[in-house]
Parts: C-alpha cells; structure tokens; sequence
DNA sequence: CTTATCTCTTTACTCGCGTAAAAAATAAAT
DNA sequence: ATTTATTTTTTACGCGAGTAAAGAGATAAG
C-alpha cells in the first residue's frame, strides 16, 4: 500500500496534481484508450498516490445512460435464483457495468416498485426474470419501452429486448424418455396454479411425451399459493398419499423444490425413494437445484446451462445498449439430464 | 392510472405546473412534513397528473451523505444468508433508506471490491456480515473509518459502530444438553479451517458444555476450503466412515449445511439417520437452514432468531446515521432448539 | 384592524463533471 | 525542416438539484 497523501476533492484537483488538464483527465476515466499512451501514465501513476475517484453522481447527473445495469430475479432466497443472480452478476461487471441486484420476494407490487426506483437510476439496461404469471405485465411493458431489457428464466411473450430461457418443454419430453426406459411412466406432479410459465411449458413437454410414446398422461395438480415450493411440495404429496397415492410408482415434479417437499413427505410417511431394490417410488425433479445433490436420496433432474443463459443474456444485453438494433429474440438451452439416485 | 400527461424534464418545470417556486418543491422533496398542509396537497395532486421525480444523482452530487445503505453479505447463495438479507433489505427500506445488496460470493478480494465501490457511492451506512476468517481486517476498518458500519452476523472485534449476532456459544450449549439428555453424547464435526469465527465459538460451546457435564469431548475436523459445505460435509463424513466411523452415535454439526452434506453421506453409505429404532445415529445441526425442515430426516437443529438480528442491526444503523454516540457495543441473540427427527 | 409569525418566492451561488470549440502543443511522416 | 495528423489545453457553458438570504404574502393571534 502506497501512503495515500493529501486527499483530492475533486477532478480539477486531481487534473493539477498530475499534471494535465481536466477535460483529458475526464477522458481518461471515459475511456483509458483514448489518451495517449504516455498521458495515462501519468494519470495511472498519480492514482497511485493520490486516493481520488471521479463522483459518480455529477457523473451520471448529465450522461443520458449510466453504467448501470439492474439484475432482477423473483426470489433471491431460491437458491436457484442466488446461483444465476451470481452468474448473471459476474458477466455485467466483465462486460464494464455496474450490475445491482434485486429481488422481488414473490411479491408482484414490489417487482412493480423495484422497476420504478431502478427508472431513476438511469440503468443502460436491465436483465430481469420476471415473477411470471403474477408479474403486472403493463407495468413492465412500460418499463421496457424506457429501459432496454433482457427477459430470462420466465418469458412474457414478445416483453422487452430478448428473451432467455430453458428449453422447459424438452426438460420434460428427455426426463420422461429417461423415466419410461428405465420403468413405470412418469405421473406429473405440479402446483394447481404454478406461479411461473416454465410450469406450463413443462407440463406440456410431458404430455407430449407421453403421447409420443403412446402412454396415458396423469398430472396431479397441488394447491399452494406462493414460493414456498418445498413445503407445497410436502403437503400435497401427503394428501395425495392420504388419499390413496399417486397414479404411478414414478412421480415427475414440475421443479426440484417440489421435488425435494415431495422427498420428505415420502420419508415422514415412511416411503422409500429411489431406484434400488427397497424403493417403492421414484421420484424425479427439474432445474438441478444446489441443493439436489444433496437430498436423500440424492434427485435425478435437468439441470440446466446456467453459464449459458446468463452468458447469454449479458451478451445480448451489452449488444443492445451499444446499438445494435434487432427484432425480440427468444433463445432456449436445452438442459441435461442428471442421474442420480432418486429416479 | 391516471393519464401522465406531458414529460416533465427538471424540478423547475415540475414547480411551475404544480404553481409553485422550485425551492419550495425541493423543501417538500427533502421533508413533506416541512410545507403548509395545502402546499403538500398542490404538490402531491400535481405528482399524480404528472411523471414527475427528482433526479437522483443531481440530489446527491452535493449531499455529503445519501439515503443509501449497502448491505454486504459474504455469500448469497448460502439461502440462510439470503434470508437474513431479505429482512434486512425489508427493514431498511421501513426505516427510509435505498437498501443495496451486495454479495462478495465467499471472495475476500471481492469483498475488499465491494466496500470499495461503495464508497463512491456515499451510503449513509453499511450493514455488513464479513467473510469472517478470511476477511481482510486492515482494509475493512479503513472503511469503517469512512463510512458508519454495523456488522453482523459474523463478529470482525472492535470494528464497526457495533456487533449484532448470534450467541453461537450457547447455541452448541443448547444443542448438547438436548443432545445429551436424550442419547449419547454428541461429538463435534467441524471444518479444519472454518471460514468464520463462529465456527470457533461452537466449538468453544460444545467444549464447554460437555466440560460441564463431565464428559469427555470429541472434536472431528474435515478438511475443506471455500463455501461448498454440503460437499465437505459430504466428502468429510465418509472419510470418518471409512476410516472406522464417527467416535459416538450422535453427531453435531457446526452448522446446517455440512449437517446436509452429513446426511447425503449417510444415505450413500446406507446408514439410518434419526430418532427412530432403525436408526444407528443422529445427527445435528445449527442455525436452522431454510431448508432444514426438509431433509431426510429432518434436521433438528438451532434456529437463529432472524428478525432480532435484522431488526437490531438496522435500528442500531439508524440511531447512528442520526448522529447517536455510543461505544461499540456487541449484541447476541440466544437460539432456539428445532426439534425434528433427526436427532 | 394591527401585529407577529409562518410560509413561500426571488434571486443567486454552489457542486463535480460532461462536453463542445478553438487554439496550442506534440508526434509522426515526408 | 516542413507538413500533417493527433493529442492536449483553454475557455466556457450546461446539467438538476441543494441551499442561503431577503423580501413578499398569507395566517393566526391580539
């Protein structure tokens, strides 16, 4: 650490200490490439002693676009959402913003709330994954119009710049060609009403699947309101159980949250899951959720291409704020199947 | 919605339409309370025909102080760190501040990054829960030199206005008089290097209240780096397995997550975990994991009490912030015992 | 109705930086 | 050394507010 001498109140200042004029130094901090190799010496040199960093309000007071970019994901507490929030993160700040994270708790007035303060931020641009079927689709369209955006995880057709996503139907069609190869057709377990459209998608890749194979499709339908999953998950499976079982000995749940409240329902009722020989019920999820590969037994699922999504997502994002014009794009990954023990 | 009718660019417009001096406006912006009750009304219906709001940066360029607060968390992935955010973001907003959520993804480097860029951005305060061991003291009490910070959560001694955490020496206590009082007496599981100094303080706990109890205490440490517990906790458990087991029946974790890893490890080894007859040992946790309640077996396990924690660390922040002196002062919250099944 | 008090309006200056235009200095090419 | 191209300096204005000071207007109390 370089003693950091007398402290520097602001761009005039610092200009005079190392020895140039204001306007270069201010081009500097716009662009380091764009002084002369010699001058950003200097500057870089003077930094080194002089503790100073450009105000990033009078900043951003005049430029029309700011650094910025919003992350907004639903549900920060799922850890599904904390891992592509972290991957999403990682590529904004590569790219040369300055990503801010929000969530939106489950709560649709929020998301509404968040996308207003972040209007006043001036963002260049916002990744966001709506909360889905709740999400007031006016406001955020509105929001659009001002702010470019990129849709993931959970589309709103034809909403914003971009949208990208999973291929949620295929998640459903491969598990259920893995399912059926290796035992009795998958039922489908979901939430009565899910509260994103990946739910849809993916009960339809089931029932497609099903069809392919010339099976017939059973979906069992919980109730639950919110995102709580894993506790929906345990408490329908228990009524389900109470109510005579489920139609199969194999059980697809929409996601791995449900997956995992189903998991435990069948350990409180005394159920073995799994594929070996003690087992009485498979069960299976989707998402590859963290936590997955940890339950007992550890859950069969799709995972999916997290790295390309938000790689993905940042990318076309970046691209826009630079100007590159295009017609809405919609772009899915197709997951993989993960083999574990539970299916 | 009502129509927004035209665009209103800055304040002195937004006065003029509401037929009124932009002082006077700007006084309302800074405290509605400080104008006339008719005055406040003028305003607040002009507000609703027009698309008017202040220009952040603008009223922060002079500001020496915002209405920012950073919260720092060292791994949002880690869902008990996601929630604890989420109430603490919540509380802050309550309290009338512009929450931001940072998350140094279990990097000391980053997190140096963080508190550095949140300097640029003026905050009123910060609430931060460091990385803990790793963290890089010198350069986190510089920026407590700068900028008012509560820690929590995981205690940095004498840095910061104050401390506000768990107790987690009583929480071992707790544990192992449950423990003790119901079956064998536990041994301790831990990292080799925790990566925080709770970790130290539930040893300390555990030493102490088998001491009390003239037992003799066994303390198990895996090895492991970074924050991937579940799988240490995984991988270090069938270590101990294979090479001849755990040195009693009964196992406390240092905390939930390589309790979850313990679990998985037992399963993969075909032990019976619990409470039950079947099973050939137990094994326990702390700080009462999101997802706790949904192992196999359940995880029995010591809650922290999240919402005294948040709520004290942001009551403490505000008081501050609002030019209170006090010496620093460390708080700790007690924990709770969560009985489930599988200890 | 007068006076004392608030509240609001006017006016004017500040903050830290972006940015444009013209002049000056430096570097590269002939 | 001269020309040309590039970079930097000077000068100056603008952005959207905060804020201070003085005077005008409204309100409440006597």
């Amino acid at each position: 650490m370089t003693r950091k001498t007398p402290k520097i109140r602001n761009m005039e200042e610092f200009a005079s200490v190392s020895g140039l004029s204001r306007p270069t130094v201010s081009k500097y901090f716009n662009d380091p490439e764009s002084v002369r190799a010699s001058t950003r010496a200097r500057i870089e040199q003077a930094l080194e002693h002089y503790d100073y960093r450009p105000n990033i309000y009078a900043i951003n007071q005049n430029r029309k676009l700011t650094k910025n970019v919003g992350i907004v994901v639903p549900y920060l507490a799922d850890p599904f959402f904390a891992e592509i929030a972290r991957n999403v993160e990682q590529r904004c700040i590569d790219a040369g913003f300055r990503p801010t994270l929000y969530s939106a708790h489950g709560d649709p007035a929020l998301e509404v709330e968040i996308l207003d303060s972040l209007r006043s931020l001036k963002p260049a641009g916002v990744l966001m994954a709506p909360l889905g079927r709740s999400s007031i689709r006016a406001e955020i369209e509105k929001f659009c119009g001002h702010v470019p955006t990129v849709l993931f995880d959970s589309n709103i057709p034809d909403l914003g710049l971009a949208f990208v996503g999973s291929n949620n139907t295929q998640f459903s069609m491969l598990m259920v060609e893995y399912l059926c190869r290796t035992g009795e057709p998958p039922c489908f377990l979901e939430m009565r009403t899910p509260s994103n459209p990946n739910a849809n998608k993916r009960r339809q890749g089931y029932l497609d699947a099903m069809a392919r194979l010339g099976l017939e499709p059973k979906v069992v339908r919980i109730d639950g309101e919110g995102w709580a999953f894993e506790e929906i998950g345990r408490a329908g499976a228990h009524g389900v159980f109470d109510a005579g079982g489920f139609p199969s000995t194999t059980v697809l749940c929409s996601n791995d949250r449900l997956a995992i409240g189903v998991l435990t329902a069948c350990w409180e009722k005394g159920i073995r899951v799994g594929i070996d020989g003690e087992a009485t019920i498979r069960v299976a999820g989707q998402d590859d959720h963290p936590l997955a590969r940890y339950t007992c037994p550890p859950l069969t699922t799709i995972a999916q291409d997290y790295e390309a999504i938000s790689s993905h997502a940042v990318n076309t994002l970046a691209r826009a704020v630079e100007g590159e014009k295009k017609p809405h794009e919609t772009t899915l990954f197709e997951g993989k199947l993960v083999m574990r023990y539970s299916a």
